[in-house]
DNA sequence: GCTGATATGATGCAACCGCATCGGAAAGTT
DNA sequence: AACTTTCCGATGCGGTTGCATCATATCAGC
């Protein structure tokens, strides 16, 4: 038998260069030739990979989106149970809405597979999974915080996540196009979760009173 | 002098068929020979018209920018001041939020650009533009709200506004990509509202207690 | 009714795209 | 060592891209 590849580590290292040539160029930078390069592989290996390039896309978005909620599943599992619910929800919101600098990759990547999702079905298909995970998380946070007594139980859950989804995809747009908010976005988040609290805090010192770390 | 056309309103029209072809075959389809036949016209009157190709795709993002931002004046202008401040900002929303299937139109073309924008600076710039623009309007919504008393006075207008144009902008993104809510889209914007409200209606009848039309 | 400046549309061009093909290198079996 | 099978990198191909060029058609001024 001739020479053996890992071709699941292959493809995995050929959606990263997806990842960066898209963060780097836009999204228009992932062309084959430019990827292999990126990889340090020859062309024939990315197309041994991947039948087609549409296919190599839906598995570079596949990636990163797990990689994002990831993400966010592990904000609550390294908190080992002794963090309240409304830090773990803010953390969550804060690595979900991706406006830290760090994230900013993360944020162009998803905002060019958004527009192209537009005209390749399988694309969309994959975000809205995505979508439905994140919005999912959400819910469960804000559950865990009405049983632990911190967020009111009048709220219907599932409502409130799905205004907080939006809220956090419109901030990552905005910030990934340099919007100058009047309060920083990150502000905006603890606003939104202090109207989940049992005690709401006043207006004028929301953004303060439940800051984190 | 030979025949003297009309460059302004040329333009426009080309504008108008590089938004169709980014609506029908999304971002990549505004190729200058596609536009040039999708406008009736041939490929140097494009070429005469736009120095350039991106800024043949700034001017089209002006003009569509401009026209959303005018629908949403619009609602209010139409109003003749008879109109309660939670209609009006509720229509605004409404109309923002490119929800509404005979928007989609619209909501393809905003995402196809967002993306590009991420490359080319001048168009983030007429976008951040817009969206301050907008936001500037929302918050102008939420005053007019206060001084009408139907909003409570204790609520930072540009704050709440700084929250509901990214709530809007993600709105915009989930409905494009065919996200199924747990709650219609639009429920989502009431709810959000009814937080402003001086008398905030409870849970459970949030959704239709701000119907309009 | 010329004349000449100007708008026009077709064509050319170099570069790049995704995809298909193919000769040969590499590795395990006998 | 010879063979077979799998993988590899390079090259070719048809098509498309944005942009430049150019002969022609068109109209105001004399």
């Amino acid at each position: 038998m001739p020479k053996q590849v890992d071709y699941e580590t292959r493809r995995r290292h050929i959606a990263e260069a997806v990842c960066d040539l898209i963060d780097r160029h836009g999204p228009e930078g992932a062309t084959l030739r430019d990827v292999a390069q990126q990889a340090g592989v020859s062309m024939g290996a990315v197309q041994r990979c991947f039948a087609t390039k549409d296919e190599m896309l839906a598995f570079a978005l596949h990636r990163i989106t797990e990689r994002i909620t990831a993400q966010g599943h592990e904000e609550i599992n390294a908190s080992t149970a002794k963090e309240s619910a409304v830090t773990l929800l803010t953390a969550t919101l804060r690595t979900l809405a991706l406006i830290e600098p760090h994230q900013r990759r993360d944020a162009r990547i998803m905002a060019a597979f958004t527009a192209h999702a537009t005209a390749i079905p399988s694309l969309a298909e994959i975000l809205r999974q995505a979508h439905a995970k994140t919005r999912d998380l959400l819910a469960w946070l804000i559950r865990y915080g009405q049983q632990t007594g911190e967020f009111r139980d009048d709220l219907d859950a599932a409502l409130e996540a799905e205004t907080l989804l939006p809220l956090v995809e419109g901030l990552t747009a905005l910030a990934l196009l340099g919007h100058r908010p009047t309060v920083p976005a990150h502000d905006t988040l603890t606003r939104r979760i202090d109207g989940l609290l049992m005690q709401p805090s006043r207006p004028g010192r929301s953004a303060s009173s439940t800051a984190i770390v």
